[in-house]
DNA sequence: CAGCAAATTGGTAGCGCTGCCAAAAAAACC
DNA sequence: GGTTTTTTTGGCAGCGCTACCAATTTGCTG
């Protein structure tokens, strides 16, 4: 059972009413094209009086250039596309862009599915996570000829248009600073690093880094949902059972880290003088912790603004590197 | 400079190529009407060959109803409206349903301006939070004729669904938990409640519930910005700097009641027996602190479910309430 | 006031698809 | 075999708007 709409106003019938011809309401509206100012007037009372609301469905269709700009992210849980798509859609909002987005939950498959979706609607852009896709899905984005944006990972080739960073420099440059800091026996507690390729960039890069430097990984605990405090003190308290003489944990990002924190808190472990606690993300959260979090701020909401900015502007196809910022805190 | 769309293959060179008629292949397309197995193949076939995506803008306006449903959302960075998203987007994935949003910054006008923005893409449904909106929004809204549905908050007249609860009556019953557990000198530490209606609600009746039982609110503090764990924390330490003899602290939500929480960590402020904390959302990470969080927990991605399952089945106008569940937890 | 350029305007052909209807083909029946 | 049904099909008129072009009006110049 589908929904019929009541009848609406339509343009033509503004027209007629205002008593003008259709392509000068259309003029009018968009602001385009020239009109006399009584003209502007008498059409704009007209809409007013009809309660007029254009179709943009039809506009877009006879304009094939389209203001839709279509997301297709990982999921809602992790804070960090929220974040990323409050800084894209201030930009497009006032670009009278729109927003369209679905969600993978982290499977390539499922993305393929939605980035096919969401080319239905012909968007100005298409918007994903990463740089790693599914064939499948890489043919149909280039053959759309649409844009197309990847964020947050800069570790791979763009398909068109990439903003963010490198996660394997993230990776390295945390344990670069642990390794700095004197620690030597280091583990690691993460999540589900199959979906989340940009983890498992950074958790490898972190590992040769360490092992570069004669300390390899001691210890690891994987769980196998997704990224949680709860998931993260529990990863750390399993980490702690089976290896007793760790000196530093990177976990695979700040909900994770926040969560072994808390555990150390509740047993009484020191931090960090009896160990020494990093995360990767840089939430406001591990700001206002009696210890700051020792982390990685990641610029998630520039990475929307910018991304968006470079769609409204029809920007060449190009790779921004963002950056981000290693938080001392005091944690680590 | 508007981006144009390279040449695509249309429903009509599909047609074409597969020797059959166009509404031949818009039937198969959609599964819709009847036609030979013979003849799904040899259009099946074509689309593949062609690498046909149909063009769902000239669908939808063909065919007057819509699958797009509209989110227009007071903010991103608060978790509640990414969980609502969140239950929703699944459900209308699943049944083909576009997701399209917004974002107001618990602005009124901006709510009313991107609602029309909104209408303009003649959505099945439009979802809104809270039940407070300018009269041109209502207006608007009425006059399109699409559903509407107001997401989080019971406490007022739907205009036509609403899914959600009652946020007086969480006020009330958070203010019951902390008389019954016996404290008498109760503050507050808010962020702007001119701007999140529900948190006001909450407030209000959260103060009339404890003026009832002779126990007025003794203080309070509102912080001008978004609700954080920072402000939380600010927030406490102002308060508790004005005031000395509280015994209990109730918190406009969850993130703003964790700063407190780590306020009262950072200077040895033994929990709950010198002080207590009472916070609101129900958020994971409250479970995971060392004394879990005591809250009220919501149903965020439920409202997101049911609300977006109520507009896939064209349900008659109705108020559902979902109901929250009290969290003792250990900080009150 | 003619004569020409500039500013306004209206008409209309699509944009790519769906929905309706009638035509054609296939199946079922007497 | 001739009908009557039933199933498959194709044709085509829009959906509401924009883009293009031609027609009209206005404003200036000499």
């Amino acid at each position: 059972m589908e929904f019929k709409h009541q009848p609406t106003v339509t343009l033509a019938e503004v027209a007629e009413a205002a008593g003008v011809g259709e392509s000068t309401v259309s003029r009018v509206l968009r602001n385009h094209g020239s009109f006399s100012g009584k003209t502007r007037e008498r059409v704009m009372a007209a809409v007013e009086r009809l309660g007029y609301v254009p179709n943009r469905i039809a506009g877009t269709l006879a304009s094939t250039g389209s203001r839709l700009v279509a997301f297709v992210i990982p999921s809602l849980s992790n804070i960090v596309f929220p974040d990323v798509l409050r800084g894209a859609s201030a930009v497009l909002e006032e670009n009278r862009y729109q927003a369209v987005f679905s969600v993978t939950d982290y499977d390539p498959g499922k993305e393929e599915a939605l980035a096919a979706a969401m080319l239905a609607w012909r968007p100005a852009a298409v918007m994903l996570a990463g740089c790693e896709h599914t064939e499948g899905t890489v043919k149909m984005l280039r053959a759309s000829g649409c844009r197309v944006v990847e964020l947050l990972d800069l570790d791979g080739d763009a398909l068109d248009i990439a903003v963010g960073f490198s996660n394997r420099a993230a990776g390295r440059e945390s344990a670069a600073f642990l390794l700095k800091r004197g620690y030597r026996r280091i583990g690691y507690v993460g999540h589900d690093l199959n979906r989340d390729t940009r983890a498992g960039k950074r958790f490898s890069s972190f590992c040769e880094t360490l092992a570069a430097h004669d300390a390899p990984l001691v210890a690891r605990e994987i769980l196998a949902g997704a990224s949680s405090v709860e998931n993260g003190r529990l990863g750390l308290e399993r980490l702690l059972a089976r290896t007793t003489d760790l000196d530093a944990v990177y976990f695979s990002n700040d909900d994770m880290a926040l969560g072994g924190y808390f555990h150390c808190l509740a047993e009484g472990i020191v931090i960090p003088s009896k160990l020494a606690i990093f995360g990767y993300n840089g939430l406001d959260i591990g700001r206002a912790t009696p210890q700051p979090l020792s982390t990685i701020r990641t610029p998630r909401v520039a990475t929307g603004q910018i991304a968006a900015q470079l769609v409204v502007t029809n920007a060449p196809p190009q790779a921004v590197d963002l950056g981000f910022e290693l938080i001392e805190g005091a944690t680590a």
